[in-house]
DNA sequence: ACCTGAACACCGTTCAAGT
DNA sequence: ACCTGAACACCGTTCAAGT
């Protein structure tokens, strides 16, 4: 059998791989960086050299899951026509989709917005949603199908029924047709609110 | 110096007041159980007569944070009349505020939904507000404040704007009068949605 | 530059034994 | 019933040393 080469090739990749499995399979609680590195054919010490703490290392995952985030709602907004209502229910039905696609990672993404040592980096990732609210609104108020008013206050409601969907979705103990009928009528509720009287 | 006692006390009830201390002051990631009696002046093995792990702790603690959120809910609904609009506001107000004052306490509530382990006591806790939401939907239907519709579907725009709600108030980077201007946006914009055509 | 080996200071949990 | 003391199998992180 051919012994495991000196260098890994990368590394950084594999630790992040693994980590999402885990992350997936088993929660947070039960990923170790130890393990991690076993599991990758390396020493306790070689993640150092790529992750400076176990925290960098979920830093870096969590900035993956929003760029995948992002860009899906990105494509998802490419493939739809542009009317306000369409392009809501797009934006709704992708984030809903990755939420319960990711439940943990997403958790991850969010866990860390108290912590003042967060990375600005993924500050300014978390804030990239509520920015794509405000864009959703402020289109929908130039085509005259969303009611005038400023707009951060008007893309607030948005921002906040996007994030309680997803805590829906991912919450649990909840069937998937009575989600599936949620979203539907949640997604109807802000349509109706949001219409120009 | 008086000696320590053998006996505690009530050693329960203080690794409990000890860990939302830290809980509050340095998060979930610092509260370590071998900490916790050291403060508390017991051994590391001392905890596991009144918890059998780390986790039992921790879930007890989330059980009683429902118990406050909900008896908080319910003096504010007493206090305040039976229009529906004024019931809403109280409860979401009430809400916010708790999320405000114990934002990792909450955290800690909602974060074991996902797992299956999580006590059949703590599910249901969980559940009280999905229940809540609902109460004040049928309430208002009777008033005719609320438009008729299904309490199952009508109740999910609610849950999910107050679950949204606490994000925004548990989410840093965002002053804290523009969380004030969101949360009236946001509880009128649901009033409306809800009002009678 | 990248990784190993060994060490350090911690954990959570268990279990015989003490009071 | 409640707690101690000591042990076990883990952690994350550091650092000299190897390739």
């Amino acid at each position: 059998m051919k012994a495991r080469p000196y260098h890994h090739g990368d590394l950084r990749a594999a630790l992040l791989t693994l980590a999402e499995d885990t992350l997936r399979a088993r929660g947070p609680a039960e990923l170790s960086l130890r393990e991690l590195a076993r599991e990758a054919g390396v020493s306790p010490a070689a993640p150092s050299r790529h992750f400076k703490t176990k925290q960098a290392l979920l830093d870096a995952l969590a900035i993956e899951g929003f760029q995948r985030l992002t860009s899906a709602m990105d494509a998802s907004l490419d493939r739809v026509g542009e009317s306000f209502g369409a392009r809501l229910t797009a934006v709704a039905r992708t984030y809903l989709g990755f939420a319960a696609a990711n439940g943990a990672l997403l958790e991850l993404m969010y866990g860390r917005k108290h912590d003042p040592d967060a990375s600005t980096e993924l500050i300014t990732a978390m804030h990239r949603l509520k920015d794509l609210a405000t864009d959703l609104i402020a289109d929908g108020q130039r085509r005259g199908e969303v009611r005038p008013g400023p707009l951060d206050l008007m893309s607030l409601p948005l921002f906040v029924a996007l994030q309680g969907l997803t805590q829906l979705a991912t919450s649990g103990g909840f069937p998937a047709d009575q989600i599936e009928a949620g979203v539907d009528e949640t997604i109807a509720f802000i349509l109706r609110g949001y219409a120009p009287s």
